[in-house]
DNA sequence: CCAGGCCCTGTACCAAAGGGCAATAACCGG
DNA sequence: CCGGTTATTGCCCTTTGGTACAGGGCCTGG
């Protein structure tokens, strides 16, 4: 079943077309919302600090959310998203892709809308060629077994655990791991595992 | 129609089951494949140099494409979504999801998996303020002062650096970080950096 | 007022990480 | 065959990280 949270004093037609046995409620904390498979959150008539406060309380449902906008922007979508959301559209979307939403929700996913897909990956790609690592990064001058070390630091592993990995003693991997730290400038296994890390997907 | 471009022998179980009248072709030059709505690109048993050729050849039919790939990679995803694919996943991707995938393309949208999706999200939200991490999240669970030193660890501080910078003394440092380890689940302050910074761990 | 949370710190101890020194071995181009 | 690089490991040491145990002070809601 299927709750629309939303201040409007009706159901917008699509939403009802697509959720006939949805059910419309005034606020995210009534009761049946609890109920809902999914929340879709309408911020019309909305005033920005109530939408805040309304959308936490919505996410509190442990719920997959829909938030719709009457008025929808890129910024907002990327706040809504990031606050928790796991959809963003606009409050009168057409039918089939209110069930497109529910579909991809319902098996755990994100939808978002393909102008802003195209920013984000315009905001991530923006500073990189085809291939994903930089020519002359320095993890590219890390050995074969260097590489294969620093990785697993990468994920979260203890000397302990890569040594058994990899089938060699410790004390090896502590041996590539400090001329791992030398070569790429780092201190520790922190930082190294924070600048493995991002090297593909550069935020800034 | 859905065409499947792959070097395999055979054609996928979950992809045949999804589209029984689906065709498989061995290159993107294939004339059939200007017939296909979508087209799926499997690089499978492709060597990396020639990944890119067919991914061109096969964008260049002007239809949603698909990668897929036998292992699939943040980083490969967004290099595959920077030069115009729709979508990317396993190659031994589950039918209910190719169904998914194949619903959200024909309508115009992208696909991708959530671990890319949040991975996205967090990118571009790094630059913004500190109050905007997804509700729920563990890291909301630590005390004021627990996720201060957190997020000093998650810069690569060390200890003592980070009991100068927050004026307190080696000790309360450690307290707070033991504090964290627990609340979040994780080992080691490697772990928190990257849960911190929404990376996966992997076990192995 | 008191319980409980948060913040702070000390002593102590153990485990893990990191590095210096040294050695063996495989491989590879000249 | 030799020098250089890589990979491997041992012994031993220091530093750092992490925890156990034991408090202190501050503040807030019941």
């Amino acid at each position: 079943m299927q709750i629309l949270i939303s201040h409007r004093q009706s159901v917008p037609t699509p939403w009802r077309k697509a959720f006939p046995d949805g059910m419309k409620v005034n606020g995210p904390t009534q009761p049946q919302v609890a109920e809902s498979r999914i929340i879709w959150l309408d911020l019309s008539r909305l005033k920005v600090a109530q939408r805040q406060l309304w959308l936490q309380q919505a996410l509190d449902h442990q719920r997959p959310l829909v938030v719709m906008s009457p008025t929808p922007s890129d910024d907002e979508a990327l706040q809504m998203l990031k606050l928790g959301a796991r959809a963003y559209c606009h409050s009168l979307a057409a039918l089939n892709q209110l069930e497109q939403i529910a579909q991809v929700l319902s098996h755990g996913g994100f939808w978002v809308g393909t102008g802003f897909m195209q920013r984000l990956m315009g905001l991530v790609a923006s500073d990189e060629g085809p291939g994903s690592l930089p020519a002359g990064h320095p993890f590219l001058s890390l050995t074969g077994r260097e590489q294969s070390v620093a990785k697993a630091v990468a994920r979260g592993g203890s000397n302990r655990e890569i040594a058994q990995s990899l089938q060699i003693a410790e004390r090896t991997v502590k041996a590539h791991l400090s001329s791992a730290f030398i070569k790429l400038g780092v201190r520790d296994r922190v930082q190294l595992a924070l600048l493995i890390n991002s090297l593909a997907l550069q935020p800034a």
